[in-house]
Formats: C-alpha cells, sequence, structure tokens
DNA sequence: TTGAAAATGAAAATCAATTTCATTTAGGAT
DNA sequence: ATCCTAAATGAAATTGATTTTCATTTTCAA
C-alpha cells in the first residue's frame, strides 16, 4: 500500500546521531554484544528516515549505502534498537509490522486513512495523561501506547470515482 | 501467549443475536451474497465470546458446534463481519491480528501486559472526544481507533522470579 | 423445478517473520 | 601485535499465519 506521509519531522542532526549511537552501543554493552560496521550503518539510515519503515524497506534503503548487509541483520539489529527504545514496533492494520525511530521525537499518534493508506501524525497530550491514569487505575506500569484514528480522507471521499 | 482478559461483558440476550444476525444478513443482502448455515453457526458462536480471537481460535469454538465447517470459511465469514461493522479487527504487538465482536459494545480500548499478554479493557469518553477533533481537524471522515496501552501488569512485576 | 451465481472446504500458495548453520569478525587477554 | 573465544553475519531453510485456488455443493430467484 502506497505510504504517503505528512508530518513534520526534521532530519537529525550530527549532535542527535552521536547521542542516539551512544545510546545503542551503551544497550550493546550492556548485553554483551559487539559494536559493528552493519549495526552501525543500519542505525544511521534508520534515523534518517521519517515514516513508517517494515523491515524489508529499511533492508532497501540500508543496501543502497552497503550492498552486502543482509535482510537478517537488518531484522535482528531494529529488534535490538527496539528493545533500547529507538525504535518503536507499530503493528498495522494490513497485518504488517512497522517500525518508526523515537530518537528527539515528539510522542505522537496517526491518523490512517484507509483508502489509500495516507497517514498524518497528530499530537496530543491528552492521550499521555491518559495513558497515565489508566495505567495507575489498573496498576501497570505502562511503559507506551498505540494510538490510530481510521477514517477517509479528504481526496478520497471527494470524487465521485471516474471509473476506466 | 496466555490471553488472560478481564472485562465485564455479558453473553448476548436472545434479543440481541437476532438483531446482529439482521445486520448481518442486510449486508449480505447488500453486497448479493447469500445466507447459509455455516454463516449463521459462525455469528453466533463469535456473538458469545468475549475474547480477541484469531481466526484459527474461532474456528476451533466453531468446530466444537459442526465438526464439518472448514477454516477457510470462518476467515471468509469474519471478514464480512468486520465489513458490516459487528467485527473490529485489533492487530496485536505479537504480529497476529485478532478480532472482537463490536455488536452491542461498549466503545472500549485496551491495556495489555507486554509479559503475560494479559488484557484490561478500559472505556475512555475522552478518547471519542480525540477522535472527533482530530478528524475535524484533519478533514478525515474518522470511522473508528485503535487504542492499546501496553506496560507490565502488578503480578508480572512483583516476584523476583524463582527460577526452576 | 431449475440454472446461474455463490459458497464451501481441502489443499496449495503466499508472504512476512524467524531460525539455522557454516563462515567471518570483534575485541579482550596475552 | 597476535591469539582466541564469543558473537555477528548472511544465505538459505523453516515456520506459521493468511490468502487463494479449484472442484464440488448449495442457495435462491425466476
Amino acid at each position: 500500500m502506497l505510504q504517503r506521509r505528512i508530518d513534520d519531522h526534521a532530519p537529525p542532526t550530527r549532535e542527535a546521531m552521536r547521542e542516539a549511537q551512544d545510546i545503542f552501543y551503551r544497550h550493546l554493552k550492556r548485553v554483551g554484544l559487539k559494536h559493528t560496521d552493519q549495526r552501525d550503518a543500519i542505525l544511521r539510515t534508520f534515523l534518517e528516515t521519517r515514516d513508517h519503515l517494515s523491515t524489508d524497506e529499511l533492508f532497501r534503503l540500508v543496501r543502497k549505502k552497503d550492498a552486502k548487509i543482509g535482510f537478517t541483520t537488518v531484522y535482528r539489529t531494529l529488534k535490538l534498537l527496539a528493545e533500547c527504545g529507538l525504535a518503536s514496533m507499530v503493528p498495522f492494520p494490513d497485518g504488517t509490522t512497522r517500525f518508526e525511530h523515537q530518537f528527539n521525537r515528539r510522542s505522537h499518534h496517526h491518523m490512517v486513512c484507509t483508502e489509500c493508506g495516507a497517514s498524518v501524525e497528530f499530537f496530543s497530550p491528552e492521550v499521555e495523561k491518559i495513558e497515565e491514569d489508566i495505567g495507575r487505575k489498573y496498576r501497570f506500569d505502562a511503559t507506551r501506547h498505540n494510538f490510530q484514528i481510521y477514517g477517509i480522507c479528504e481526496d478520497c471521499r471527494k470524487p465521485p470515482r471516474k471509473v476506466v
């Protein structure tokens, strides 16, 4: 499905990149894993994205920079990034699991068009508050949430659909 | 994964069952499909559930009532039920797609334990309001949403985990 | 009653996600 | 700098859920 995307995200500064790498490598050290060029390249590529990427999509981007990096490594690295909080998994209504990076991103949510797949980010402090409140109420240690609103976007609603 | 579930849902009254069937059959008629015993049995079984069921889980329940109904039919019927709004798909963090019936259910959301998979329903009028507001703001015709909070439940947080 | 369109269900195909395994690499110890 | 072991890599195989195919059966309107 087409993944048109509307948001306000800027590419990461060198600062930010460095800081994210620090987080990643501290995590690796903590769990006794090693620093490799592949992991470096994958993190780098990932941080430059703005979209919700499937593993395969990220793999294709990574391959453009280094054709020798395999799918499996991207897959495993994405898991590591999720572990240390740099990536978060977003299960999509089409059944695929997508990732977006969380570094220096405001917490946000998505409005998704069920016709064309366009997604718009939105920000809502109320949602954060609900997360806190509900966590407290049910004595869960709430760590994250997932909020998507589905609907039909203006463009898809408009045309009486000229059939070819 | 274990699907412990905590909610306040009551089994459907005969009334409710009948009304849901009406909705279903009106939908079938509208799109030119036929009324069959299998579809009847599947809808019936589905409405009696309270959980988030995978297609396979519903299939197993249906099979208890009529061993001749196949997986494929359950799969296709679930799709039809989703089309007419009687079922809704909930993409789970473990990657599976689950369904829950929406008939006579208050709109609700889920708090999911990422350790044991336990889920608690919660109700939040604010969430409905956010759906409306955001839909209006971005000129989407908002039809539904998906809100899950992830965290660690009290039980999973507690024990320092006696290893066997 | 009949015939066309649809439904069924077993089996096959698909496709993303995950694991295996032989080989290579990183990095601490020497 | 070299060695050594644990870890990483990546191609290929496996898994497992989902979806499609197709031969047969059923529904339902005329």
